[in-house]
This record gives structure tokens, C-alpha cells and sequence, in this order.
DNA sequence: ATTTAAACCGGCAGGTCGTCCTGTTTTATT
DNA sequence: AATAAAACAGGACGACCTGCCGGTTTAAAT
């Protein structure tokens, strides 16, 4: 492995590592992390447990102890691990899917960007912490907010992102508002879909509802 | 005690009479399953144990064996139940709300009930139901035909309460579509939707757009 | 080199949950 | 009346999970 001296080894919060057992703690709590959400979207939020964690990040339960004390600890580390990771797999992929595209076609790309990054792990992750927060008060309060934010830096990003509609900022949450509640309901409801021709012609029309909010603001 | 022997008439050749066990046995199961939707809604799917049940249901341990002898048994006849009392709440609320009503209000007032019945107990069961699903191989080989049954129902269901559009059966299948992912979508995203107005405007814009369906068919 | 402290190890206690089992009461049958 | 069967009561047992603690290794400080 890479042993060496690393170029730019960066915290979750963004601080610099500057010795061998910040680094070495660094990496076993980032492995947890990973771990955890690895669990959620394999075994669901019931299948978050501890043994299971370590089994997948292999570590000790003692490490496990030494970095998260308990539960509380583990999930607020991991809210923001995921929502890390879900803005960073969305920006990554728009950006390189954006690029090069008129301005027509720039509402379906935008769409079916916003649509993949649904299927993601990162998103099945945090859909599992969502439906657990409705029953758990903690988790809420942690979740709640931290989502917010993550949801008003994903709009400054599209903005910066999408110069052409830049100007009409409703249209723009509205068409974000709509694509957000639509694709989370398809997602859901895919199971009892029998054909994909109904999950196209719904994303269809959902386009078409978004390409007209922009050329005929005053609707 | 009052141990009176059964005043029931005793007919020779008796075949419709209600048996007194089998009417005390089916009120015990449905305690049960009252009780574990119950549990469903109030603490999730990972609150859904045999010792809250009891609780809630005032039965005792031998009892809840008796009548489910594992989980996959409990989980088969409360998808069943859930889905029953689901469709239920839909069709009585849609209605008592649907009668006297002008064809143009018709597609307003149909979505709306819609959206209701998604704020329901019944689709709060449900919801964790589907979740659970997700990773519980043996629970979605259970809910996914029985949803799948349950919606077809739905549709005729709807088909028959709406015979103003009834002549166009591609157009109601995709509203419906379009309704149930926007609701449940927006559903799940209220969290995180900081006023009102924006939840209006998205269910605004699924009703127009719904009517532009049945107005324009050949869009 | 010695000391200190961080990182880590793994077993134990306490609690919960699902399942199974035996016994008891109540109803149906002959 | 005698017998069978259904409905139910509740304790026992193992599997599992969480939090905690004394001990060990290893890097860092003096």
C-alpha cells in the first residue's frame, strides 16, 4: 500500500493530519463509517448493529468502543458521512455529465442526473436513515437539520452548475421541488411497476413539466 | 364463572351456524394485528416485537403463539390486513367526497383524496412495510404480489367512481402513476421543506398537470 | 531511555427478542 | 358423563445486541 507520505490526508472536518496516529485513527473511523453504511443498504437500519460493523470494517470491538462510545455517537459520524458522500457522487456525476450539452437538452440531462443519483448506495443509505428518524426522535433531531443544509448547498451547486436558468431562481426550486418528490415516489413505488414503459412515461412527463417552467415562467 | 352451557339452538343438521370458538379465536387475531399495525406506525418496523404486540393487543404470549406461530406467519396476515383496511379508508373517504361533484372539480378532488389517504395510519404501516422489504427477501415475497393485487383493485375501484374518464383508461393509469409517486415523494421530503407554499405549489402543478391529461389525450 | 498517552483488544454483564414447551381453562363431541 | 379438542397462559432457553472495563501494544513526549 501507499504508505508514504500523503500528498493532502484530510479529516472529515476538513483539518490537516500531521502525525502517524491521527492518520492511523483517521482511517480505522473512516473504515467504520464505510462500513455502517455498507450495512444500511445491505441489511437496512435493523441490521446497523455493531458486530456486524466490525465483521465488514474488521476491526476490534475495542477500536470500535474507542472511536464511537455508543450509538448515538456512531449515527450522528455517520449522517454526516453520507450526505458527504451523496453530495460529492452527485456533483461529480452531473459535472461530467453536463458538460458539452446545449441548453434544449440541458433540463433532460439535468433530470436524468438528478434521477441517478437516487440509485445510488449514498442515497439508499440515507432513505434508510430517513424512514428510522420518523420513529426515533434522536435521530431526527440529528438528521433534520443536517439535511437542510446539505439540501441548500445541492441548490447553490445547481446553480452554479446550470448558468442558463440562473435567472429564474422559483422556477428553479419548484423544478428541483417536483424532480426531488417524483423520483423518491418512483423509486418507491418501482416494485409494483409490472412495465417500464409506465416508469419512462412518467419521468417523460416530468421533464416536459420541468422544460415548461422555464420557458413560460409567468404560468 | 358464568359457566352457562351454550345457548346457542343446536340445529341436527347444523351447518351455518357461527361457532362461539371460531368468533372468540378471529377476535383475538384481530387484537393482534390491530396491535402490531399499531406498532408499526408508532415505533417502526424494528419496534414491531412479540412483547409490544402483547401489550398493546392485552393478550398473552401462548396466545400470540397460538394464533401466529412464527413471524412470517404474523407478517402474512398483517400485509393482508394492512392492504385490507388500506383500501378501505380510500374507498369510503373517496366516496363521501366524490358525490356531487361538477366533472371539472373532479381530478382536483380526486387528488386531493389521494393525498389523504397517504396520511393515513393504514399507508404509515404500509410505508415500513415496504421499507423493511427491502432487505427482507421473505417479507417482499410476501408484500409485492399483494401490492400488486391491492393496486389493480385500486384501479378498478376507480375506474368505477370516475366514470367521467373512464373512456380513457391510458390517461387514468398514468395519472395515477404520476399521483402516487408525487404524493409519496413529497411525503417523505416534508421534513425537509421549510414552508408550506412549496408543498402547494408541487401539488398544484400534479393537478394541472393531471388535467392537462384527460383534456389532451393525444399529447 | 523513560514516561505518558493514544489506539486498540476481547471478554463479561445486562437486557431484549423469537421460539418452544408444558400446563390449564373452556368448548365441542359422543 | 366421558372424552377430545380448541383457546389460551406463562415460564424456559438460546441467540443476539449494547455498553463497559481491565489489559496490551505502540507512537509520542521529555
Amino acid at each position: 500500500m501507499d504508505n508514504l507520505k500523503p500528498s493532502q490526508p484530510l479529516s472529515d472536518t476538513g483539518e490537516a493530519i500531521v502525525n502517524w496516529q491521527q492518520k492511523k485513527s483517521a482511517r480505522t473511523r473512516q473504515a467504520i463509517l464505510e462500513a455502517a453504511a455498507d450495512c444500511l443498504v445491505e441489511k437496512g437500519y435493523s441490521g446497523l448493529t455493531t458486530v456486524e460493523i466490525i465483521g465488514r470494517a474488521e476491526v476490534s470491538r475495542g477500536a470500535m468502543h474507542h472511536h464511537f462510545s455508543n450509538r448515538a455517537e456512531l449515527l450522528s459520524g455517520l449522517i454526516d458521512h453520507v450526505l458527504r458522500r451523496r453530495l460529492e457522487r452527485y456533483l461529480s456525476d452531473y459535472i461530467s455529465q453536463i458538460e458539452g450539452i446545449h441548453r434544449a437538452d440541458a433540463v433532460a440531462v439535468a433530470t436524468e442526473v438528478h434521477w441517478a443519483s437516487l440509485t445510488t448506495p449514498e442515497f439508499t443509505a440515507f432513505l434508510e436513515l430517513l424512514m428510522a428518524a420518523r420513529t426515533d426522535q434522536q435521530l431526527a433531531d440529528l438528521l433534520i437539520p443536517a439535511t437542510r443544509t446539505f439540501e441548500k448547498t445541492w441548490m447553490d451547486e445547481m446553480k452554479r452548475a446550470m448558468p442558463m436558468v440562473a435567472d429564474q431562481p422559483e422556477a428553479m426550486l419548484l423544478a428541483n421541488d417536483l424532480a426531488a418528490a417524483m423520483h423518491l415516489g418512483l423509486l418507491l413505488n418501482s416494485p409494483f411497476i409490472d412495465n417500464d414503459g409506465r416508469k419512462t412515461a412518467v419521468r417523460n412527463r416530468l421533464t416536459r413539466l420541468i422544460e415548461s417552467l422555464y420557458s413560460k415562467p409567468d404560468d
